[in-house]
DNA sequence: TTGTGTGAAACGATTCACAGCT
DNA sequence: AGCTGTGAATCGTTTCACACAA
């Protein structure tokens, strides 16, 4: 998912692929829940099995860290989670900032999974003025005028959006330049940044949308015709071409069925 | 991202890639967009620009869905706007149901983009008796007993899960049986599904560690070095091979350094 | 002339299958 | 005897580059 621009080809100590640092975190989670019950091995086979993968992906995956297992016998579940959280940068503390106290934020900043993976919420920003000083999370709201303040003290590199929409290619404009270089981005935009800045994003709605189409694959043919004859005639979609409001007026109804604002974001800005 | 397993090359009408199907409501987003501020053609290099992708590959994915651009001139918003929203099942009303309403369950209540996109939340359900009967979101939440009852009644395909990790399996048990073939799952736990079930998951935290990985990068050798420093020596990584605690209580130091839950998930169950 | 639509090439990720170590 | 580690085959995705239509 969208990952922000380069990865410098520089510093590429050993290139790990992509798609295997994304599950780094869940084979992490499983190791971490297997030394909680104290077992001491376990085989590819086995982990894999917990991590929800195939156990071809995860030697393969494992072999880009190194050769950490013994072959006949399998890993050894604390050196592995030493080496992962290692690889991972989960063995230094990361201080992070959420901007964006709503609903959602406010859900972030309770979050236990942050601090118990080297994550530390240093603070929590809100551009609303009646929102500062209000402990969330046992922790009070700061004013967003102090962000680039809050930002440099604590040494914070990575950020998290949890704004409005409208709201976010600003806030992440200012931590950026205030240092930031890493953003988790939970605004339903699309973020623009300078090279050398990452970006991930969690977009909600977008994830039901997937399902939403396998779930129509599911329904068959039927179903489909359902949906198609509930508007206009089967064979006669909306009219292309046919530019300006007019034509949306029939073809976007159901579609664009939305609030006054568009693309409102799982907070509540004030 | 873990989607579940099969999606049936049986009734896989005309394959449209996953990986395009995952873009699609980004182009959904931007040409929504574009359709508010009546702009009636873009080029794909435009749209594409608005969606964050590179035109060739907009291309290519429109190309899957069938010819509906103009040579020369460019895409008629409205008419990819109904398109797109069919293709993805859009033009249908999706209920939905949420289980566990605690901090993220209810941001998810309130979360504006899931009504804008024909999705609706038919129920909220929490397991805890305390919850029942409190409106979330304008809306009583409704105890986990009657959860069955409420899937059936009101034709729910897709559900969501932002209960504990602990009750994630179960809750979704009990979802599928009562008919639910589409989960969006926010507990930090791989669930197991039937085939012909879709499961994505959003996991925080994962998104957070891979932005770790990243940002440790760019700090360069030094700060991997002052990293390694800070625990053991540099040159000795924690001994494997040696089972048990013992090793673990140096080794996992750092690493899992956790709460006393474990992996709690963004949700206060009580 | 402009910008789509698409084969073909390049790339990356996954799976296979088995040699090699314990 | 068992399980890792990994080349080689396969598959899916992205990018290139240009023919073709408006």
């Amino acid at each position: 998912m969208a990952t922000g621009r380069n990865h410098r080809p520089a510093t590429r100590s050993r290139g790990i692929p992509e798609a295997t640092v994304a599950r780094l975190p869940l084979y992490l989670r499983a190791l971490t829940a297997l030394s909680e019950r104290s077992v001491p091995t376990v085989s590819s086979e086995e982990l894999a099995a917990a991590a929800g993968v195939n156990s071809a992906k995860l030697r393969k995956d494992f072999s880009y860290l190194g050769s950490y297992g013994t072959r006949g016998v399998g890993y050894d579940v604390e050196y592995l989670v030493y080496q992962i959280s290692r690889e991972l940068g989960l063995t230094q503390d990361w201080p992070v900032v959420i901007v964006g106290i709503g609903n959602l934020g406010a859900a972030l900043a309770n979050y236990g999974g942050f601090a118990s993976r080297g994550f530390r919420v240093a603070a929590l920003i809100d551009a609303d003025p009646a929102m500062a000083g209000k402990p969330v999370a046992g922790m009070p709201v700061q004013h967003t005028d102090d962000l680039e303040k809050i930002i440099s003290e604590n040494g914070v590199h990575i950020g998290v959006i949890a704004t409005p929409a409208g709201a976010a290619q600003q806030v992440g404009e200012r931590l950026i330049a205030a240092g930031v270089t890493s953003i988790l981005n939970f605004a339903p935009t699309v973020l623009s940044v300078p090279d050398g800045v990452d970006v991930r994003k969690v977009d909600l709605s977008i994830e039901l949308q997937i399902l939403a189409f396998h779930e129509q694959r599911k329904a068959g043919e039927e179903a489909a015709a359902v949906a198609a004859a509930t508007g206009d005639a089967v064979t006669a979609p909306p009219l292309r071409g046919a530019a300006g409001a007019g034509a949306a007026a029939g073809a976007g109804a159901a579609a664009s069925r939305k609030g006054p604002d568009g693309d409102v974001p799982a907070v509540m800005p004030a």
